[in-house]
RNA sequence: GAGGGUAUAGCUCAGCUGGUAGAGCAGCGGCCUUUUAAGCCGUUGGCCGAAGGUUCGAAUCCUUCUACCCUCACCA
């Protein structure tokens, strides 16, 4: 750092601003390197960082990356002016530069900017993380690469120099909730904003964070889910709503968890969960075509395949399947029994339900590789959802599995107000019993089921998730561009 | 919350059973007018994550702490 405050001032003291204003770029380094014979010997501006630099005494190879790629450049001392031929030697890797020349090919065949101006962009004062790559043959060999995985996600900044893969994951991670809004936008739903901070939350069965509002001098939570608010708007009468936002839970963290995550929550009158199943099978296999251009895609190794229709299990039979037990109507001992016989550990205040879906996360998720929607829950495990059409015991509920873990969450919507209000005081009931991501109750969102809600089919969707699934990437931290981390200590 | 692993130069890493810190790249000074992991010659750089302890002597052994990674637990 000490040697580029000095270079600083160098370029200073020839009259340079090293910090200017603007540069016309006329292209984009590919648009050039992929359609060189457009440009040959015309007369390109192009800018960048500077991302390596060979210097040869009189003259200078040197590569800057742009948004879209890199482009070489070449710079002769008798082709540029002397303030530029010397400012050009006080540059470093990692400057941001702006170039303007000729586009030629060199004998070994690549695409170059023979300079005829260099202009400083920006003078950078830190160092670069050197990555050097070699092609041999087809492969890309990189030598030195940044990797450190706690550098690279509190200075993602530098991650993104450096690493063009990572900048390549949140492209295609745009894409998807792009493709999602569009989705949606073209069936007609409304995509709506409703309240992060609640006084009341719900939605889901987690812990939320706590803030607190001066003025009111009231708790606020932050919500863990869209779901009462969305519900609210299709009782005040639209047809389709839906939500893109980030929720928060205040749970651990791991591979598939961050504290703030973002949620795809859609709500869909007149429609149930079997509609809502086609909904999901057409949506995702839709962003895959979009994306790669067909429906079977690569994650970790395997063949995951999108296309729909995706095989439909109730949850009891997929229980069966891989466990030999069927579950259907087993009284809490039986099913703490099999829970024992299985190796699976249970909590005192654990109800039928709650059993019955740690059996299942133990022995059936994993096995879920294909996209499977697991159907039909226990009525206890689903407080907001309706009640089976044959079965009062069960709701009519589907979660997809892809690749061993869930994706999304949904249901035909619990409607009927006094059933809903029942289920919540079911609720209260495990609160009391202390489990702590039971859910409260919530009279407002009472007195609107009261002023009658149609049938409705509901949705949620965790989009990290499913960026992990299109991007081929083993942990939720590398598709958020800042994943949670502890503080750093202070330099 | 539990267990395991990692922490050495700006980056990537060596450093054996304790003997006083090393390479490549980057940087700096040279040479070089088509190189591309450019090359050649020379050279700077370290509180060995933090604090304590054992020892004549600690990057190395011990304890505690911190951060990150992995697995599990919790959990959409």
């Amino acid at each position: 750092m000490r040697g580029r405050r000095d270079k600083l001032e160098q370029i200073k003291s020839l009259g340079i601003n090293p910090y200017p204003y603007n540069f016309k770029r006329s292209h984009f380094s590919v648009e050039i390197t992929q359609n060189t014979d457009d440009f040959l010997e015309k007369e390109v501006q192009v800018s960048g960082r500077l991302m390596s630099k060979r210097g040869h005494g009189k003259t200078s190879f040197a590569h800057i990356m742009d948004s879209k790629g890199r482009i070489q450049l070449y710079v002769r001392k008798d082709r540029i002016s002397e303030q530029d031929f010397e400012l050009f030697g006080l540059l470093d890797i990692g400057d941001i530069v702006g170039i303007k020349g000729e586009v030629f090919v060199t004998r070994t065949g690549e695409t170059t900017v023979k300079a005829k101006s260099v202009e400083l962009l920006s003078k950078t004062l830190r160092p670069l993380p050197i990555v050097k790559e070699k092609q041999e043959g087809d492969e890309k060999v990189v030598f030195d690469q940044f990797a450190d995985k706690e550098l690279r996600y509190r200075q993602r900044y530098v991650d993104l120099i450096v690493n063009p893969e990572v900048r390549d994951v949140f492209v295609t991670r745009s894409k998807v909730i792009s493709k999602i809004r569009h989705f949606f936008d073209n069936l007609g739903f409304l995509e709506v904003e409703t309240p992060v901070l609640q006084p009341i939350y719900g939605g889901a069965s987690a812990r939320p964070f706590v803030t607190h509002h001066n003025a009111l001098d009231m708790e606020l939570y932050l919500r863990v889910a869209d779901e009462l608010y969305l519900k609210r708007l299709i009782v005040g009468g639209y047809d389709g709503v839906y939500e893109i936002s980030k929720d928060f839970r205040n749970e651990g963290m791991d591979r598939f968890h961050n504290p703030e995550f973002t949620m795809m929550e859609v709500y869909v009158a007149y429609q149930d969960y079997h509609y809502m199943m086609e909904l999901v099978e057409t949506m995702v296999s839709s962003i895959a075509k979009d994306i790669y251009g067909k429906t079977k895609i690569t994650h970790q190794g395997r063949e995951i395949d999108l296309t729909p229709p995706w095989k439909r299990v109730k949850l009891f039979d997929s229980i069966e399947e891989y466990t030999g037990e069927n579950l259907y109507g087993k009284s809490l001992d039986e099913l703490r029994k099999v829970a024992k016989d299985l190796h699976i550990e249970t909590e005192d205040f654990w109800r039928e339900g709650k059993i019955i879906d740690e059996i299942f996360s133990e022995k059936v998720e994993p096995n879920l590789i294909q996209p499977t929607f697991i159907t039909d829950y226990p009525v206890e495990l689903s407080p907001l959802a309706k009640r089976h059409r044959d079965d009062p015991k069960l709701v009519e509920r589907f979660e997809p599995f892809i690749v061993g873990g869930e994706i999304g969450n949904a249901f035909s919507e619990l409607n009927d107000p006094i059933d809903q209000r029942e289920r919540f005081l079911a609720q209260q009931k495990l609160l009391e019993l202390g489990d702590d991501e039971a859910q409260m109750l919530d009279n407002d969102y009472l007195r609107a089921l009261e002023y009658g809600m149609p049938p409705t089919a509901g949705l949620g969707i965790g989009i990290d998730r499913l960026v992990m699934l299109f991007t081929d990437q083993p942990s939720i931290r590398d598709v958020l561009l800042f994943p949670h981390m502890r503080p750093e200590k202070n330099e």
